[in-house]
DNA sequence: CCTCAATATTGATCATCATCAATGTATGGA
DNA sequence: TCCATACATTGATGATGATCAATATTGAGG
């Protein structure tokens, strides 16, 4: 961040004024980058999008294994990481465990992108 | 996806019918992925929140080496995946080169999450 | 209890990524 | 023309991640 505003677009001789505190800190950035972390997957992406288009807002595993050309575990570990990162929510009911997004975690992370 | 609305939430035997297209193609999926990729490190979050700080709208790579810490070659390589995943514009001025964000493009990465 | 079905966990493997040191490129000034 | 500056590119390395096979766990039913 230059310091001076006078020189931010016209002169050619303001580049690299130490500048003031960065905008996002450290801890900050790498909270959100967690979260962009769990979308920054084509299947993590895809297993949302399906929950999301369940008409019930929730789906089983075994709903997800066959639309996604992967493996259980495989499922199992990407529903997991999505949880952890607060998208989706986990009720195991009976054998089965439902998966349901996390009412307001979308929009919520659209909005870290506006508060960058 | 069941293909059974009457028994979406209520019984507990509706689980596992194969079901209809997935929401989100492979194809589409991994295109969306490659922009939350970029956005799946703490330091890019906070070159995109540092130039976003700037008044003047865009900062040269000296600006963004130092709050960073990290080396020249590194901040120029996370600049160039920005750059590539469409967050950030390059213009080279001179001996600098000056980076801006892209106009609309964190909002239309925001409706990502909306239409997934 | 015993077994089966659904899901989770573990361990291993291969690929991708973040980082840096060294080098290359281009631009401006002496 | 030569040098210094700003930035990019390359190559190498250690770390993280995606995936699977195998195994463990948990719950339902007989």
């Amino acid at each position: 961040m230059n310091l001076l505003p006078v020189l931010e677009t016209a002169t050619d001789e303001a580049c690299c004024v130490p500048g003031g505190p960065p905008a996002l800190s450290a801890e900050d950035a790498k909270q959100k980058a967690l979260v962009f972390k769990a979308l920054a997957d084509p299947n993590r992406l895809r297993l949302l999008s399906i929950v999301k288009a369940e008409a019930s807002g929730e789906s089983c595993v075994c709903d997800l294994t066959g639309p996604l050309d992967l493996g259980q575990p495989t499922v199992s570990h990407h529903l997991k990481i999505l949880v952890d990162a607060g998208l989706l929510h986990r009720e195991k009911r009976g054998t089965w465990a439902y998966y349901s997004l996390v009412p307001g975690a979308l929009e919520q992370t659209a909005g870290l992108l506006a508060t960058l």
